[in-house]
DNA sequence: TCGAGATTGTTCGGATACGAATAATCTCAG
DNA sequence: CTGAGATTATTCGTATCCGAACAATCTCGA
């Protein structure tokens, strides 16, 4: 865990406070980082990319996998952008607000919600794409380059998973 | 990108959308399934362990940070917890109404906030983390034993890159 | 001793996030 | 043809999330 304490430093004090306790420190290490290093690098594209556009990370995604699929579903969407349904109606409605996309029910089933990006939209993805994918560049060399498939790989696991288990 | 299309076809949709700009599959796979892997798992703990005990994610990894440094200072907390100062005054007036951590002004330093859990939020950890620890192993026994420690170390990685040019 | 600058935590506004409940629509078996 | 069951998107309530602004406190150099 990252933060004001060293590694060593953190397990030590949990080695001390938690003694009683059987504890797989590689298992938390797992979790946890995982969860720090998504938020942190969420963050950091917020504030070094799509800050100027005022995009939040998913709104960005959303209007990415429209920008790939259009005219696409709703609830396919939902499922690329690994968020809820009530969620993306949110953030459908920030971005229609913003002009970036636009909603229309669909005619061959009254269930569903198509969405395309609006020629706005899709000026804004022209550019704001490549800025986004040389931020991915720089981020993703931390990786060492013959780890890098298999780091993706290894995040593909848990999130399939994880899915799984909730189905 | 997980979801209802599979990553071949993914790849090749984005080819033939995106034909006229140079891409970094590997980049993106790193970003996206590193965001991906991290709301899943968040979710599927949110679920499958937390959910009896109506905490979040968050409201777990305050009280474990404070269990483990207590009485700490929420500077500290928010730092450890990876999140901002303003969301953690949030995340404890939540356990404070909960009934499970308290805050105190410091003596040494009127500026600091020091946060103790309460007896109720002690007797809780005593049973929750294991738990948590438990589906940590599960979840991080989908990783490769021999590859483990060196995901937690690239995951490091991100977040201290992404940290340190936040300052 | 004093004031500028820094640091801390809180509030505010607005966005994301989700489960549950709801209404509308579709499918399919009887 | 009809109705039960399933699926979809939206609304609601509540929690998280953050940057900016603010007030209180501390540090340190003049």
């Amino acid at each position: 865990m990252a933060g004001s304490h060293t590694l060593a430093e953190t397990e030590s004090q949990i080695t001390s406070r938690l003694s009683h306790m059987t504890l797989d420190f590689e298992a938390m290490a797992v979790t946890s980082n995982l969860f720090r290093a998504a938020s942190a690098v969420r963050n950091h594209f917020e504030r070094n990319v799509l800050a100027e556009s005022g995009l939040s990370w998913t709104a960005f995604v959303v209007m990415w996998v429209t920008w790939i699929w259009e005219p696409a579903e709703t609830r396919d969407i939902a499922e690329e952008s690994g968020i809820s349904k009530a969620t993306l109606t949110g953030v459908l409605k920030t971005l229609e607000k913003m002009g970036l996309a636009e909603r229309s029910r669909s005619d061959a089933d009254g269930r569903l919600v198509l969405v395309n990006l609006t020629e706005k939209g899709h000026k804004l993805m022209e550019t704001l794409f490549p800025a986004f994918n040389r931020q991915e560049i720089e981020i993703s060399s931390l990786i060492p380059a013959a780890d890098r498939a298999n780091f993706a790989d290894m995040l593909r696991l848990l999130t399939n998973y994880t899915q799984d288990q909730a189905k």
